[in-house]
DNA sequence: GACTTAAGTGATTATAATAAGCATCCTGTG
DNA sequence: CACAGGATGCTTATTATAATCACTTAAGTC
């Protein structure tokens, strides 16, 4: 909570009611919430917020770091994979693009008891992230820019 | 493609040039392309095509069991995760849960040489799929009814 | 503590992806 | 080769998310 308020502090954005009450939201739960499901409840303390503070303000801890979306980035829209044997993928962070990549000990891994009180696994898989070769290559030519405000670029929110 | 035809004629589903196509294309394909890309490649063949029809084509071979779908399921919203500790994730296949779970062993893991070749990684997590408690409780209640055609079962679609 | 100013907010209006309804057409079967 | 029901394509909804814009408010300054 005080690690919010610090970020937001350095990243020059204004703390206000809706942010720290939507942050408290989301840090105080476990399940992983979608943006409505997170107005529903802000609204329970807070009635006036609008389902749009709700988007802007969630988007806005991803991009300070505070929070990260699941999956491959909420935003995008549902891929398809035909490879049907046991392997991983690789998600460039940059560009979104997905690969895939093996490795027996992947397949293979023991899984810790702690599931055992969750469910009943039937498959599971890796997910590296990371910059794939292709935008690594072009960030070294176009000069990072110190400065880079970075705002929402598509394809890079990813846990 | 021979066990697509199958796995067609076994679910009772016509085999269609259009069905063809469109799994000629996410088969052919080491990317994860999106509905709107594969509409685009498969219209260069046949383009009298639908957008429709590939949405439909394809989360019917979702449904099948013969395709997969990347990350938690296409079509969910996006969903938010304030816990910056390494952790992994269950997903329930049924309800579409996520829970979060920790394991020292997965968080060190090491990663094959292979991916040397694709980026640079900068972090990985498990996601492992399965049925969580709750559904597997309710399952056994509600006898599984051996036909069920279980269509478009929300949140039923992950990879 | 009042003043200033840019950032934040909420309401409304777009957009983009995906789904539903329906008339026509085609696959698999007898 | 005719039939029946599923499949297609078209058009029209939904739904999630983003952009606009006028008004408010947080935060730094005097």
């Amino acid at each position: 909570m005080e690690h919010f308020q610090r970020v937001c502090r350095e990243a020059g954005a204004k703390l206000t009611p809706q942010r720290l009450e939507i942050f408290r939201e989301v840090a105080a739960t476990g399940d992983h919430p979608d943006a409505e499901t997170i107005y529903r409840r802000v609204r329970k303390r807070m009635p006036t917020v609008s389902l749009d503070t709700i988007y802007r303000t969630l988007w806005l801890l991803v991009d300070l770091g505070i929070i990260q979306t699941l999956g491959a980035g909420g935003r995008e829209r549902a891929r398809f994979d035909a490879n049907l044997d046991p392997h991983h993928h690789f998600v460039c962070v940059q560009c979104g693009s997905t690969r895939d990549f093996y490795s027996k000990d992947f397949d293979a891994l023991a899984l810790p008891d702690s599931l055992r009180e969750i469910g009943r696994v039937e498959a599971t898989h890796v997910e590296a992230r990371g910059v794939c070769l292709d935008c690594a290559g072009k960030a070294a030519k176009a000069p990072p820019g110190p400065k880079s405000k970075s705002k929402s670029n598509t394809n890079t929110r990813t846990v």
